[in-house]
DNA sequence: GCTGATTTGTTTATTGGTTGAATTATTTGG
DNA sequence: CCAAATAATTCAACCAATAAACAAATCAGC
C-alpha cells in the first residue's frame, strides 16, 4: 500500500521529500524492531524494495544515525544477515527543567538511554527569570560538555516549565512568578549553548511524552500529573496535542461541583481544589471521586482508552484507583463496550525532564534528514 | 520551504505519492482561492515551479475537476491569465441520513454547491434497521440518478446516524433502535448504488463538519448539537477528531452536577438532563449555566478557540448566550489571555446530510489521484 | 570437502516526477 | 509598430525509487 501523504501542509513536494521520509521511515523500523533486523527485514517490514533501504541504510550509517553490528543474529541458510541498530554514539537530546525548587537536566541518546542526568536544589522563586535561566544555562552547559566527553552531539534541547506557553514564549508560570518569558533566546545567550535549537512546553506536556516513550503499547493516553498545580498531557496517537495556543490539558481547572470551594483561579469547585497536592496529603475524601469525574468528562469528549496517572498523584495510585474507577464505570457512556484503562506512571518526578530530552531527541528521529544535512 | 511528511504513516513513500500530494496541493489551493487563479498564482501561492502546475492542472483538467474559465479576470500587461475554478459538472458526494422521523440524501458538488436535497418524513422507530436503508436506498438512488441528469457523477456516500459508529458499524443508535448494523453493506446492496464507496458516521461528527463547511476561517472548533441527545463533534484543524474507537463527543454526559438529577445512562448530573431538547422546551433554568460548565471544561482541556451551537441549541443562542460565556468567562483558566468566541450555527437541520455530502465529495478533493485513476 | 540451495546485499538500466532555463504566446503602453 | 511584461509550454537535466540481474556468504546433503 502506498501512502497518501495527502497531510494539510501547504508546502509542496518534491523527491527530496521522499527520501526524507523514507529516511525516517527507515529509521524508526529498526528504533521499533526487537531485535537488530537486517536490511532485508527492514524492506519487508516497510516495502521499500531492498535496493532502496540499503541505500537509505548507507546513507544512514554514515550520519551516525545506525550502526552495523558484527555478530549478527543468525537463523538458517543463507548469506549472514548485518544487524542495524541506533547508534548510542551520535546524536542526542538535551532536556531542561526548571521549577519551583529544582533546576534539572538530563541527556538521553537515540536509543532512549538516559546518559547524563544533573539536578541542582534550589527555590526559583527568589531568582528573576534571566537569573534562573542563566544558572540552568550553566547546568545544561555541563551537561552538553559531558555528553561530548561520552562522544555523543546535542542537537537540540526541550525546557519543562510550570506554566503557559505559546510559541516559544512563556506567557505566564505563575509558581515561578515569571510573564512573558523568552525562555529559548536567554538559554541561548550562554555562549556553551550558542546555536542549539531550543525549544519550551508546558511540564506536563514533556512528561506525557516522557511517559509515551516508556508506555511501549498505548500510543493514545491521557497524563494527567498532580505537582502544584494539576496539568495533563494529551498524547493522540503518538503525537502530543498541544491545542490551538498551546493552552491544552488544564484539567486542573475543570469544574467538578459547580457550587463547591472557591479557588485561586476565581470559579468555585475546580478539580485542583479536590485532588490537588494539598488535598491528597491531607487524604481529602473526595479526591478520588473528582479525579473519577473529571477524568469520566475526559473520557466521554476524546475517547481516550487509557490514563496514566504521574506526579504526585502516582504515589496515592493504589489508594484513589478503586474510587475513580467506580466514577469512570457510571460516568463514561461508553463504558460498558470497553473499560478505561487506568495506570500509575513508570516515571517519577523526572518524566518531564526526560520527556525533554525525549523530545529533543525525536526531532531527529522524526527527521534524520535534516540531521544528515547539519552533519554534512 | 519544503515539506516534511514525516507523517506517522508507515507506508514507503514513492514518486507517485509525491504527485498525489501536488495534485491535493493544486487542487486546494484553486479551492481556496477567492478569485479565480491562474496556473502561474496557483505556482506562486504553492512554491512548484508553473510547469510542475501547468503539468498537474491539466491532469486535473482531463479528468474533469478543474475548468478553465475564458473571460479571466485580468489586470495590467502582458499576456491574459487563464481562470481556473472548480469544476460544478464533475463528481458530486452524496449525503445520507436517517434520523427518528426522518430520511434524507444530499448531492453536492466538488464546489460546494447543494445540487439536489430529498427529505422524507416518516417515523423510522417501527421500521427494522434493514427496512429503513432500504427505504433511504431508493432516496439514495433517485438522488443518484437526478445527479447524473445534470451531469455529476457521484464519487461516494456518507451516511450520518445518532449513534456510535466503529469501523463502519453501527453499534448502537438507542433512538432508532439499532444495534450492530451494517449499514454500508446494507446500502450496497440496493441495485442502484452497487459498487458505491459509502462510509457512516455520527450525526454530530458530521454536522460539525458540514459547519466546517460554511463557517470559512476557523478550522478548529467544537461543535454541539442538541437532537434527542447531545452530541458534539470535534474539529481540529479542519479534520474530524472521532476518538480512538470513533467515540468522542458524548458531551451529552459530561457531568455538570455530580449528585444531581438521574440519567437515562445511569449516572447522575448529565448535561442531557439540564440541556437535552425537553429541558430547553421547558425554559429550564440551569440550561446555559449546565453548558456553560461543560463547554468550559472542553476549553480547558482541549484550548477550542470557537464553540458552535447546533441543532436545537440554535434558536435558542441568544436566550443562553449571556449565562454561558457568564460560565466560560469564570471558569475557563485563559479567558483572560484570549476570550472563547461563541457562535450559532450556520446551516439548521440539514447539517448532517449537508455534513455527509461534504465528507463524501471531501475524499476526492483530499485525494484527487485517486478519483483520476477511477475516472480513467 | 565439494555442490547446490538459499538468503543477503549491491549494481545497473529504467521509470516517474520536479526543476530550471529557454521559448512561445498574448496583452498593454509609448 | 515596437518594447516591456506576464502567462503558459517545451525540453534537457536531475533525483529517487524500482525491477531484475548479479555477487557474496552461508547451510545442507552427499
Amino acid at each position: 500500500m502506498t501512502a497518501r501523504l495527502t497531510s494539510k501542509s501547504t508546502a509542496p513536494v518534491r523527491q527530496s521529500s521522499v527520501r526524507a521520509h523514507n529516511l525516517a521511515l527507515v529509521l524508526s523500523t529498526v528504533a521499533n524492531s526487537a531485535d537488530r533486523p537486517s536490511r532485508a527485514a527492514v524492506a519487508a517490514a516497510t516495502g521499500l524494495t531492498r535496493a532502496t533501504v540499503s541505500a537509505l541504510v548507507d546513507d544512514l550509517v554514515a550520519g551516525g544515525l545506525l550502526t552495523e553490528l558484527d555478530p549478527a543474529p543468525r537463523t538458517g541458510a543463507g548469506r549472514p544477515a548485518i544487524g542495524l541498530a541506533l547508534t548510542s554514539a551520535g546524536p542526542a537530546g538535551l532536556g531542561l527543567e526548571i521549577n519551583v525548587d529544582y533546576r534539572a537536566a538530563c541527556v538521553v541518546d537515540l536509543t532512549g538511554a538516559v546518559r547524563r542526568r544533573l539536578v541542582e536544589h534550589a527555590d526559583q522563586r527568589p531568582l528573576t527569570a534571566g537569573e534562573a535561566l542563566a544558572a540552568l544555562g550553566r547546568l545544561a552547559a555541563r551537561a552538553r560538555l559531558d555528553a561530548e566527553a561520552d562522544g555523543l552531539t546535542v542537537a537540540g534541547a526541550a525546557l519543562a516549565v510550570p506554566g503557559l506557553v505559546t510559541d516559544g514564549l512563556v506567557r505566564v508560570a505563575p509558581n515561578l512568578g515569571w510573564q512573558d518569558v523568552d525562555a529559548p533566546g536567554l538559554l541561548r545567550a550562554v555562549p556553551e549553548l550558542a546555536g542549539l535549537p531550543v525549544t519550551v512546553d508546558n511540564e506536563a506536556n514533556l512528561a506525557a511524552l516522557g511517559e509515551l516513550r516508556v508506555t511501549g503499547g498505548d500510543p493514545t493516553f491521557l497524563y494527567i500529573s498532580g505537582e502544584i498545580g494539576i496539568g495533563a498531557g494529551l498524547v493522540l496517537d503518538g503525537d502530543l496535542y498541544r491545542g490551538v495556543r498551546g493552552w491544552s490539558g488544564e484539567i486542573g481547572h475543570l469544574t467538578v461541583f459547580p457550587d463547591g470551594r472557591p479557588c485561586r483561579c476565581g470559579a468555585h469547585g475546580c478539580l485542583e481544589q479536590y485532588a490537588g497536592q494539598e488535598a491528597l496529603a491531607a487524604d481529602e475524601p473526595l479526591a478520588a471521586k473528582a479525579l473519577g469525574i473529571a477524568l469520566a468528562a475526559v473520557v466521554n469528549l476524546l475517547d481516550v482508552p487509557v490514563i496514566v496517572l504521574g506526579g504526585a498523584f502516582a504515589p496515592h495510585f493504589e489508594r484513589l484507583r478503586a474510587g475513580i474507577e467506580a466514577e469512570l464505570r457510571r460516568r463514561v457512556l461508553t463504558a460498558g463496550l470497553a473499560p478505561v484503562r487506568l495506570r500509575a506512571a513508570a516515571l517519577g518526578a523526572d518524566a518531564a525532564v526526560r520527556g525533554a530530552a525525549d523530545a529533543a531527541i525525536r526531532e531527529v528521529r522524526d527527521d534524520p534528514a535534516a540531521w544528515l544535512r547539519r552533519a554534512g
